[in-house]
DNA sequence: AAATTTGTTAACCATTTGGTTAAACTAATT
DNA sequence: AATTAGTTTAACCAAATGGTTAACAAATTT
């Protein structure tokens, strides 16, 4: 087996435990499975990443810096407001789809761990609303938009976007369609989710 | 202690049960803790519940049909879709504030087991779109509302109004605000949703 | 009131799980 | 060739975990 060992095993085994906690969350995972997937020991896993709990730290930071660029997109570009939200639906649901376990990785160990977020906020690239709020503002001014806080405008927008891959099985099962159907009205919601938000907040 | 012993031993464990594994998950939840929660010995829980797995289903199908009729209420009642929209919003926030726990509690097993959602589709009162659906294609003929998918919108009005109880942690860490003005902001969209949703599709 | 069924517990068990250790192997360095 | 430092593994370990058992208590039935 050649295969290519550039690839150190520091990042086999990385990506190995990404998939899995991805999949399974902190409490499903198996250090055993993680071991499997990368095709190596289980003590090896414990000599580059000493826990359970280090490896999946790391592994969560790696998704985060994955998504946090997404959302810097929206705020703190110098495209009008109308754009960024239709690059932003735009980018987010093709980026979603290639990593459909993100999101809900996310907000799951978020919701397990509340205090984890502190840990992120102080990161590089943290993702803050101030030029968006800013937008917001002199847009409703300018009279362009209808009042509305930013905060809520910002939660909106990520809602119509991300809620849709979160609740993926819940939606399936009222709407009653398959998968393949599914992945359909995924992919309309790139043009339908910002002109919904942009009809919404039209004067 | 003299305690209202009307509550009986089975429901007692799945009082106990729905508040450990609303907020543990089946896989971070201990039998262990249900029991002491519960104020019992291990051993009964498998009396009444035989395993882990029949425990966390009957928590699950609980919690299920105390979240179905909010969603009928929307669905299937007379009223015009604009009232239907107002009085859900109103609803459902309201009533996730009571039970901050179930909709991410709901929407993560499901993920982690999506095959579980079949089991519910076959029970009685689950929701059903058609109704909406019907509604929705009425009102567009009127000329009352923009063409959309009936699908679309009910996708929106639930990622409006549930994403913000799932992903609360992380929007708090992205407005950089603390519980108390959180709270604030999700009172607040009582209103703020419904009429948010009422202009995107409005002619 | 004796017998039987139902509810409850303490002690126990097999398996799984995260983590460790010491030894073996590999590749660079002396 | 010998030494050293880094990498990988098999075997092991203690703690935790879901589940069982056998004995006991409290109702319920006969």
């Amino acid at each position: 087996m050649t295969k290519t060992k550039d690839i150190t095993t520091e990042t086999t085994i990385l990506n190995a435990a990404k998939s899995i906690f991805q999949r399974k969350g902190m409490d499903g995972a198996r250090m055993q499975e993680i071991a499997d997937e990368a095709g190596i020991n289980k003590a090896l896993l414990h000599y580059y990443y000493r826990s359970k709990q280090l490896l999946f730290e790391a592994v969560f930071k790696n998704a985060f810096k994955l998504l946090a660029p997404q959302l810097n997109k929206v705020l703190n570009s110098d495209d009008t407001l109308n754009d960024k939200i239709k690059n932003f639906t735009k980018n987010y649901i093709s980026f979603t789809i290639k990593h459909p376990y993100l999101p809900n990785f996310i907000i799951n160990e978020l919701n397990r761990n509340p205090e984890f977020v502190q840990k992120l906020t102080s990161e590089k690239h943290f993702p803050t609303i101030t030029k968006f709020k800013q937008q917001v503002i002199e847009n409703i001014e300018n009279g362009t938009i209808k009042p509305i806080k930013a905060e809520q405008l910002f939660i909106n927008i990520l809602a119509l976007n991300i809620f849709p891959f979160i609740a993926s099985p819940l939606l399936k099962g009222f709407l009653s369609i398959n998968d393949e159907n599914y992945k359909q009205l995924l992919e309309e919601r790139t043009t339908e989710v910002s002109n919904f938000i942009i009809h919404a907040i039209k004067s």
